[in-house]
DNA sequence: AGCACGCCGACT
DNA sequence: GTCGGCGTGCTC
């Protein structure tokens, strides 16, 4: 230790993949301060990080030492950002750096905006015009002033068109308008009337939101019920604080629908954050939360890591969605990671839902979350009729998926001028295809799964890595042609029965490979809106929160398709599906009718949806659970081994299984080649650790590990209360 | 994460 | 003999 240090140390976590933090200088003059985004020399090159914590007690050699390059203009990380990210690197046992990139993930934003130049015509014209300058000017006449960037893009020349013709004299420089202000919601701009039964839900939040304190509340509400314009309550009581709030949303592709009643409610729109923002837009987004512009922010999961300087709420809305689960790179769920947010912040957090997660059910029986019930607004009469069809009595025939009860109620309801959906939770025209030749099936090459014919796209897809070919004309195993058969029903091949049973009537397909971004979902909304679709025909896409006024039946083709397999949550996941769907079907002054196609009509997921029993199903689903130590009354880990060597894998896993330890409050199962054992040519191997809920698995693991060298082909990925048992 | 170092096979 | 494949290891 030393005291010949004369320079102030700090430790500077970078958005890397390393061990952990490293120490810096940091020179005098810069006045650098904990939470700055600084540039630092690493090796031989610079990388921008963040200033975590101070260093006074770093024994690093002077001579090793480096110092910080610069303080980029930006404001600084906020502390609770900070915070957040040390406590999700240690839950998910992943490295600290990692989680910091999550939150900087627009590095562009740290840097100070280049003034936009936009050229425009100046009148002038050229006698020596080329056709690339032709084109150009088209373009640049057509529209506003714009970049040279952008000009060049839509005109398909180079921006050294734009540069030439403007020292010609034909385009001049203007400066284009600074970015777009962000809105400022106003909580007073107009309020929507509300029953006594929201104003109640309503009010039990704001002494949390106005003090505010840390408090999380279970909103549940069947969809109709108005959960969101209580929601909307606390987020005006948030606002009139002053201090911003955060919304989660499952899919921000359908938030057509929810940005609409937000901006009836507050004036604007919110700041959105999601996958389908362009790089431009992203970056207004980050910049505007950590520079405190931006009031209300709604987004996916990875909103949760916006630099938020003053948040004081978070609601999490559809809180049941398994797309909140991240399983990818940081393992993550961002609904538990918004409770821990708020605990940090110390602001209440929301979780709304019309089919709570038997986790949050079960926090809220114990106490531990506040537990709010919407009654619908329209009493019983909202529910609608769910019949059963028993597809062991009612048989569709040979390659037929809509049995004939279905296809009576589907004629009655096109009659009487209402609208259909089929739901149908499997993308493509068939989940297997083979040759009736040989029995040969078309697998993925790099997955152990089959390949998904798309008709649409002339193309089979596997659905695990993204793999695509050509639809083979001939069998590759026995070349036999035109031998291919179709397996089972995809929506694709539902659509095609459709349109034989339903000759002339309107019928169109929704997934999510054909819906990708909010203004395709928005397309699909409008013309169900405008009765310009009879039928609608979708995956789960089709589930969330839509409101079509004149959809009166809803047909479910294979209600028991999430029931096979060795999920844990497969029986909550399918009850929570077919209950959204359910609730599709006839709303306001419309009753509304389900038929449901089952091959298990006496399973009990099946009967609750039938009988409408949600209370009676969690109760046995918690049961079931609780004795088997099964989440949320015990904690799961998964450890997945994966390297493209088969053999390799499989060593390393026997070595790990040797070295598990044991003890009476857990339990290591495995290892097993998990359920796909090959994904994108990488074979898998997979443990489960299950301890007591008061235990720390990640202690239990880490010990476990300790010392234990992972080998350079083999990748071990941790997943911290996994709900992908794939 | 990225970059250099280093140790093996195939080309000039 | 050198070029280049990517396994291994380090970066304050």
């Amino acid at each position: 230790m030393s005291s010949t240090i004369k320079h102030r140390r700090v430790r500077v976590l970078l958005p890397l993949s390393i061990g952990d933090v490293y120490d810096y200088r940091a020179p005098e003059a810069f006045g650098v301060e904990i939470g700055h985004f600084v540039t630092v020399p690493l090796g031989k090159r610079e990388v921008v990080g963040v200033v975590w914590e101070e260093a006074s007690d770093s024994d690093l050699a002077e001579e090793r030492m480096k110092d910080i390059v610069n303080i980029l203009p930006c404001p600084k990380l906020p502390g609770e950002s900070r915070e957040f990210v040390d406590w999700v690197a240690t839950y998910t046992m992943q490295r600290k750096g990692r989680v910091l990139r999550m939150a900087m993930s627009v590095p562009d934003a740290l840097y100070p905006k280049s003034p936009r130049i936009g050229y425009r015509h100046t009148g002038k014209t050229l006698d020596k015009m080329t056709a690339a300058r032709n084109r150009l000017l088209e373009v640049v006449m057509a529209g506003p002033a714009q970049t040279a960037a952008e000009l060049a893009e839509i005109a398909g020349v180079s921006t050294s068109v734009v540069k030439g013709l403007t020292e010609k004299g034909v385009l001049e420089i203007v400066d284009l308008p600074a970015e777009k202000p962000i809105a400022k919601p106003d909580w007073r701009h107009m309020t929507f009337e509300l029953s006594d039964d929201q104003l109640q839900a309503a009010s039990s939040f704001s002494p949390a939101v106005a003090c505010p304190v840390f408090e999380v509340s279970l909103l549940e509400g069947v969809t109709g019920s108005g959960k969101t314009e209580v929601y909307f309550e606390a987020i005006s009581a948030c606002l009139e604080q002053g201090r911003q709030a955060l919304v989660l949303l499952p899919e921000i592709a359908l938030t057509a629908q929810w940005l609409s009643r937000f901006e009836a409610r507050f004036g604007v729109r919110p700041v959105e954050w999601h996958s389908d923002l362009s790089q431009s837009e992203r970056r207004r987004s980050w910049r505007s939360v950590i520079e405190r512009r931006a009031d209300v922010v709604v987004g996916a999961r990875s909103a949760l890591f916006l630099p938020f300087r003053d948040l004081g709420l978070i609601v999490v809305d559809e809180e049941h969605e398994a797309s909140y689960k991240q399983d990818e790179g940081v393992p993550y769920n961002a609904r538990d990671m918004a409770v821990v947010r708020g605990k940090i912040g110390n602001f209440p957090v929301i979780l709304a839902s019309a089919t709570p997660s038997l986790e949050s059910l079960i926090n809220a029986q114990g106490g531990k979350y506040k537990h709010l019930k919407l009654p619908s607004r329209f009493g019983g009469a909202a529910l609608p009729d769910v019949e059963i069809v028993d597809l062991k009595v009612h048989r569709p025939g040979a390659q037929r998926w809509i049995s004939e009860p279905l296809r009576l109620a589907m004629e009655e309801t096109l009659e009487a001028g209402q609208q259909v959906m089929l739901f149908l939770n499997r993308r493509g025209y068939a989940p297997l295809t083979l040759c009736d030749a040989c029995g040969h099936r078309l697998q993925c090459p790099h997955c152990s799964a089959w390949l998904v014919e798309h008709r649409h796209s002339r193309r089979l897809q596997c659905h695990h890595c993204g793999f695509s070919a050509k639809s083979p004309k001939a069998c590759p195993e026995c070349d036999a042609e035109d031998s291919f058969k179709a397996c089972g029903p995809g929506i694709e091949r539902l659509t095609e029965e459709t349109e034989i049973l339903f000759p002339g009537r309107k019928i169109a397909m929704m997934a999510s490979d054909t819906v990708t971004s909010p203004r395709a979902a928005a397309v699909f909304v409008a013309a169900m809106e405008r009765g310009d679709i009879e039928i609608l025909i979708g995956t789960q896409i089709v589930a969330k929160g839509y409101h079509f006024p004149n959809l009166t039946l809803v047909g479910i083709i294979a209600a028991d398709l999430g029931l096979a397999g060795g999920d844990l949550r497969a029986s909550e996941r399918t009850y929570q599906l077919l209950s959204q769907v359910t609730g599709r079907a006839g709303r306001e002054s419309m009753r509304g009718k389900v038929i449901l196609q089952s091959h298990l009509p006496e399973h009990p997921v099946i009967e609750a949806i039938v009988r409408q029993e949600g209370d009676t199903f969690f109760a046995m689903e918690a049961a079931g659970r609780e004795s088997a130590g099964m989440p949320p009354f015990g904690r799961l880990a998964a450890l997945i081994l994966s390297s493209a060597n088969a053999e390799s894998v499989a060593g390393f896993a026997t070595l790990l299984a040797r070295r598990a330890p044991m003890a009476s409050n857990f339990s290591i199962l495995g290892p097993a080649p998990a359920p796909l054992s090959m994904i994108r040519g990488r074979h898998r191997h997979r443990f489960l650790v299950k301890c007591a809920k008061e235990a720390s698995i990640q202690s239990i693991i880490g010990k476990w590990l300790q010392g234990c060298k992972v080998p350079g082909d083999i990748r071990l990925q941790i997943d911290i209360d996994p709900y992908n048992f794939m």
